[in-house]
DNA sequence: CCATTTTCTGAAACCGCTATCATACAACCT
DNA sequence: AGGTTGTATGATAGCGGTTTCAGAAAATGG
């Protein structure tokens, strides 16, 4: 129903050829009948539709962005961040199409099978990384040759980039500070899933000190959750009610431990006095919370601005990249009260 | 470059005609065909191309989302609402393009500019409410017939429907507690935008208590910040220079409360015992910080279902609507530690 | 002044898919 | 046998743009 071009064409008295060339301001057009045909436009109100320019072009203009969970502030963050470097670095035209999955590889998949099929240019992916999923985003790169940026996991099925916070040297900085500043030797970790990468190079930065120190690794004392506040508290209560209760827990991010923290208040245990807790990183406003964690900071925004940069980089680039790049974004160790410090 | 339908009949032996029928499932097609076609998908792994579906069909099965931060968590739990109630409900092949405006209008402008473009079929919008934008919105909906729904704001440009909180009321219970509780009598208040709806009535129910309880309005006192925290930070700094700090501060948002609270720290002023303060909104695990807010508890992730419902019901109903439909979804008051409850 | 180049314009093919129409053959009824 | 159905298939015209090609008009040059 909407106005097309050729209504714009009879309008102005002419072809539509010439027509879109003044729409697309290319080619030769005299003066005079270029104002003709602005004028139509105006008049009319016309709007070219994209979706036919993108039948032609052969593109769409559309990126996907596939998270778990888009009312975590920092996953908002990191599409801020993406939104706006795509915005003001020359896609200007470009759009973010945006899929939840909750965690759920089924969900993932119904995403990325609709992102195929709409054609999106690339994707900013924060998988679930199971082999499902795995396998079909391995196809999507093959077949498709749609350039893929992954979110702190490497995936392995042929990504153009990975950009991850320095999860082993943070995580290695946290337990170091438990360890050697506060002299802890049974610490509680509550990392992520095992089969993403990030998870593991957490864990394995929390292990290093472990070795270092000679600390005894227990088994039960190493925990995996899958980011939720629930499973942090419930790790937690377990322990409580397995009487192993460590004097200090490591959280692999901010919700787990918000979870950790809630189950220790609720058996009316103090932290850090009875028990310290550090976590990979903070909640919105955590210098507000007590006791105000001790974390890593990290620059969320700036993970979005690179997985766009990358991304945009990779639909550009003619030539396919042979090995993803990496990019390794610096944290800081933030020491606040949760660990003992700054207590009494 | 990408396989498409020809082809597919090419592989099957088939025209693109039967090609298309058993892909969409519609009309004649022998079992025998039927089958070849659908090897020779598998083989080819061959995807529609959506985007000429859409330009054959005159549809895009798309919708905008325009708000005014994503990063925060409340806009995020909308998005997230307003998406499982999408995919779960009919509208299966529906996607969520998103933007963010940042309070700005001309983000806001260029947003609908390629909303329009894209021939979304509906908006959800929590507008900036500038006259630009509103006559814009206006446009769309006049020439485009492009269904708008509004979140917290009554935008009058022909939206079929707004979904807000009970602001009046909401605001009128948090101010009653402040007055008929604690017995305020200057209470300072941190509002929205003057020129958004929903800011009006939330400061309309401060100034119902007001006036029932004959308490003398301070200009001074009333102010108006864009939500953020900076603007609840800075207003409230103010006060302090000009040494008129009320009593009390209601905050018409979370944000400003926090910038609030944060102002009158860095004063060593105690929250609630020198100055009590009140938010309309929590913080996302607001339980956990000291002191916890006296606000309103009110379902973002159900806002975000409602404004979904509202556009599907609009985007497939053949007549114009009237009158928008309003729906007011109910607010309870919680009542925590920062009003003075609990204090001691 | 005619040949050449440059500017301007329109007809038509095409992007990948759907939908209408026409055709063909089988099956069913009197 | 002849007429109605019902089933199965293909050719083709769009959807709303862009782009190639070709031809006309204007500007340039020797």
């Amino acid at each position: 129903m909407p106005i097309n071009i050729h209504d714009v064409a009879r309008e102005a008295g002419v072809s539509v050829s010439t027509a879109s060339r003044v729409i697309r301001e290319a080619g030769y057009v005299s003066q005079s009948t270029r104002s003709r045909v602005q004028i139509a436009i105006e008049k009319l109100q016309y709007r070219p539709n994209m979706t036919a320019r993108q039948l032609k072009y052969g593109r769409t203009f559309s990126i996907g962005f596939v998270m778990g969970d888009i009312s975590n502030p920092f996953f908002g963050l990191a599409v801020k961040g993406a939104e706006q470097f795509i915005r003001s670095n020359g896609g200007q035209e470009y759009e973010l199409i945006l899929f939840n999955t909750n965690g759920e590889s089924h969900s993932e998949i119904k995403a990325i099978e609709t992102m195929v099929n709409k054609r999106v240019e690339g994707i900013i992916i924060a998988s679930t990384a199971s082999d499902e999923c795995l396998e079909l985003l391995r196809k999507v790169q093959d077949e498709y040759h749609i350039p893929i940026v992954s979110i702190d996991n490497e995936l392995g099925v042929g990504e153009v980039g990975i950009v991850t916070a320095g999860n082993t040297l943070g995580s290695y900085e946290l337990v170091s500070h438990l360890v050697n500043v506060h002299h802890h030797s049974r610490i509680g970790l509550i990392s992520g899933p095992a089969q993403e990468s990030h998870a593991c190079e957490r864990l394995e930065g929390c292990l290093q000190v472990f070795r270092q120190a000679a600390l005894p690794i227990e088994d039960d004392l190493i925990q995996s959750g899958k980011w939720s506040y629930e499973d942090g508290y419930q790790i937690t209560q377990d322990w409580i009610k397995k009487d192993i209760l460590p004097t200090a827990i490591y959280c692999s991010n901010n919700l787990m431990g918000m979870g950790a923290i809630s189950a220790l208040r609720e058996n009316n245990l103090r932290v850090p006095q009875d028990v310290a807790v550090v976590s990979f990183d903070d909640m919105q406003f955590g210098h507000l919370l007590t006791p105000r964690l001790t974390h890593l900071d990290y620059a969320w925004d700036k993970i979005g601005e690179e997985t766009a940069k990358l991304l945009l980089e990779g639909i550009n680039a003619q030539t396919e990249a042979v090995n993803p790049v990496h990019i390794k974004l610096p944290v800081t160790l933030v020491i606040r009260d949760s660990c003992g410090c700054n207590c009494m």
